[in-house]
DNA sequence: CATGGGATTGACT
DNA sequence: GTCAATCCCATGC
């Protein structure tokens, strides 16, 4: 069973470097994807040297039939039901690209899909990829279509692997090893809207609307 | 082969 | 609050 204890490998100076010599653990991502979802909360999407914290995400599983693999094996949700560890990457609406970390056991379709982000590095590109004048910090990265074009994610990332890149999802940091957390129902969905599958952290401006009630 | 429906966002009333 | 933009692909004739 997959803890959550990073590796400690060699330091480097830079951030990003030091970020780089640290893995999530060999089998993060072959567990259920609840379990994932939460543990994704405060985990770092890195991807062109642009990065931010993870604060938002929701589970899709191919038992209820919000999940894409609810159909089954097509064209479409193939990705899904590859080994876990891969990202699910696919467009919405026509317009926007939506990213997924595949979880559980090669052959099962389920999937976390990565909401919002906090910037970490990268603010400036970020403003000028999102291509809005005067952006808020917090309007960069919360909502899924945003946090993408934010990084410069797009279609060709589906299928690649998370530990080993182009984009990939790095361990929580020191502030971030037990995140207060807010679960509620997902966003966006006509069918299993019961779920209470969304999980945010807590009191972060980054979330996307609509926000969850906080816990009081 | 035609059709319809989105795991959304930004602009506008 | 409402609504259009726009592309992929699943489904059905």
């Amino acid at each position: 069973m997959a803890t959550l204890r990073t590796e400690a490998l060699p330091a480097d100076r830079s951030p990003i470097g030091r970020r780089s010599a640290e893995r999530l653990p060999a089998g993060f991502y072959d567990r259920p994807v609840l379990a994932v979802a939460r543990d994704l909360i405060g985990c770092v999407v890195e991807h062109g040297g642009i990065s931010g914290v993870i604060v938002e995400t929701e589970a899709y599983h191919e038992s209820e039939p919000a999940c894409h693999a609810y159909v089954g094996l097509t064209q479409r949700t193939e990705t899904l039901f590859d080994p876990p560890g891969r990202a699910y990457v696919y467009r919405s609406y026509g317009i926007h690209a939506l990213l997924n970390a595949v979880c559980e056991e090669e052959g099962v379709g389920a999937a976390v899909l990565i909401r919002a982000l906090e910037p970490l590095e990268g603010v400036e590109e970020m403003r000028a990829r999102r291509g809005m004048a005067e952006l808020r910090e917090e309007d960069l990265c919360s909502g899924p279509g945003k946090l993408t074009q934010a990084l410069g994610i797009e279609l060709a990332e589906n299928g690649g692997d998370l530990y080993d890149g182009p984009v990939r999802i790095l361990p929580r940091e020191s502030a971030w090893l037990e995140p207060d957390m807010v679960e509620s129902t997902r966003i966006g969905i006509t069918k299993a809207v019961e779920l209470p599958w969304r999980f945010c952290a807590a009191h972060n401006r980054n979330v996307s609307r609509p926000r969850p009630r906080t816990a009081a």
